[in-house]
DNA sequence: ACTTACTGTCCCAAATATTGAGACGCAGTT
DNA sequence: AACTGCGTCTCAATATTTGGGACAGTAAGT
């Protein structure tokens, strides 16, 4: 029988709207079920009866797969207190950023941005319609940015994502950019994208050069640039960004910035076997 | 940096000998298959077949469940090639050392100290019989360590397991310090610890001072200095060390570098609730 | 001290969810 | 072309998981 699991169960979670509640039936229940007590975990529900309410399977189960967890070293616990993440997960979790071959390859080329520029440098991938951010090198001014390895975030309103963007049909930019115009603010202070028109004009010129901007549409008071990284097959596989207070990024600094960026990206490519097509525009 | 590593063509692990296909029944035998499998994928084990054969599990039932952890993230899937650890992994990794308190709060005093004295500080608990590293500052000077986050060390030949075995009755110190003078060196060049003898009365004195020192007893060439990090009720719970290479380390350095060490672990201590005890030797 | 609301642990019959063999088509390699 | 291994599917058998319930212990409130 398939595990019918209410959707509409328990108030959400504060972090993060994730919802590790709905699931697919797939002949591994279990399974599934394990991992999205980890995600409860992940996500705050740290205690046993919330657990058992957002999985919607009762308590005596719930404990049974805790009890797999913490053995295996995915979970901690500490009793009558709750259950946190464990020390499995953060070797699994390095061990990830280390199998892809991408971080290893790109580490030097954005170490090397972020020294000349001064800035936060961002390495991400596309996951599903979001950003995912693979790398980060901290900025050398004293200033904090919120962005972390693991993160997601929007496509269409980060630099990064824009970059991303470029590597996919223009069709698509339409959806993703109205999926941020549309969608309710998620941590209050996101300005959103510009109306589509004028949006679709920049990404148009953004296309032509190869790298793009990004104006506090996804942060206020943060501007960033940036450019996708392609594989031997030409293939967008993942975009860099530098990104700075505004103070630091007047629109003359930007304009410099892009073929900078551009060229970090590309030299990034070549490392995967991208080579610089000769046709008239640069860009194929 | 050693050999670059090929996760689709490495046959083996090289890091951690773990062995994910022994598990205990438990009434959990999906989850813990399945963690299994992760754990294969983690471990090199990239292809169906090798795993099916680790996990001594049929085909039909492994592609099953690398499905299930393919669409929740914890995989990643290269039809025809192999399976990658994937992004949720990342992001649980990341999420579980923001959870440990002991992170956020250290992180300030070992940034100050790595600034202070220009060398590598790690920061590291206990986890069974091994230091697990939780933070690491790179040393300002050229050198790497080959030490990172998440992995695991021995307790009796680290700078950060001496400080940790500080919170251990000194019976326990003995069964450890042979299990490194014993065990079969598992990567090339540790050196081991020092006679039995010798090594607990250093120990002991280690314990009077509350900092204790390393010689180059788990990788040759490098010498550090930790200190042990108190909570509330007195219990070590961690520790920090500052390392480097020998020619940055003589012995003069190390003592002067004792008591600054110790400063900061009372510091974390401090933020951890711990309050200095007044009692003679300065220790209970 | 007493109450309340949890957690952690165990047992066990019921039956569901998982298993695993096998067959088929496809992808890469020789 | 032949071969090996992957990815997908089906289905009957049953081992595995389920989940209700009872009990003891902890933590917090009255």
């Amino acid at each position: 029988m398939p595990t019918r699991t209410d959707p509409m169960t328990q108030p959400v979670d504060v972090i993060d709207p994730a919802t590790p509640e709905r699931r697919q039936a797939a002949g591994t229940q279990t399974l599934l079920r394990g991992l999205a007590a980890i995600e409860c975990v992940a996500t705050g529900t740290t205690e046993v009866k919330g657990i058992a309410a957002r999985l919607n399977t009762p308590r005596s189960t719930v404990h049974r797969m805790l009890n797999s967890l913490v053995a295996e070293g995915y979970l901690h616990h500490v009793p009558y207190k709750g259950y946190l993440l464990g020390p499995k997960l953060i070797e699994l979790g390095m061990r990830a950023l280390e199998q892809r071959p991408l971080v290893a390859l790109a580490r030097p080329h954005i170490e090397a941005l972020a020294q000349r520029t001064g800035d936060t440098v961002h390495l991400g991938v596309v996951d599903g319609d979001e950003v995912f951010y693979l790398d980060k090198i901290p900025s050398t001014r004293g200033l904090e940015m919120r962005s972390r390895v693991g993160l997601r975030m929007p496509l269409a309103s980060t630099g990064i994502g824009k970059a991303l963007m470029l590597g996919m049909p223009p069709s698509r930019w339409r959806q993703l950019h109205d999926a941020v115009a549309t969608a309710p603010d998620t941590v209050g202070g996101r300005p959103g994208p510009l109306p589509w028109p004028k949006y679709e004009k920049l990404m148009a010129g953004f296309l032509r050069r190869d790298w793009v901007l990004d104006l506090e549409e996804n942060e206020i008071g943060v501007r960033c640039v940036g450019a996708p990284v392609r594989d031997i097959s030409n293939q967008v596989v993942a975009a860099i960004s530098v990104a700075s207070a505004v103070p630091y990024m007047p629109d003359e600094r930007m304009a410099e910035l892009g073929p900078i960026v551009r060229a970090a990206a590309d030299a990034i490519s070549k490392e995967l076997g991208w080579k610089q097509d000769g046709s008239a525009t640069g860009r194929p």
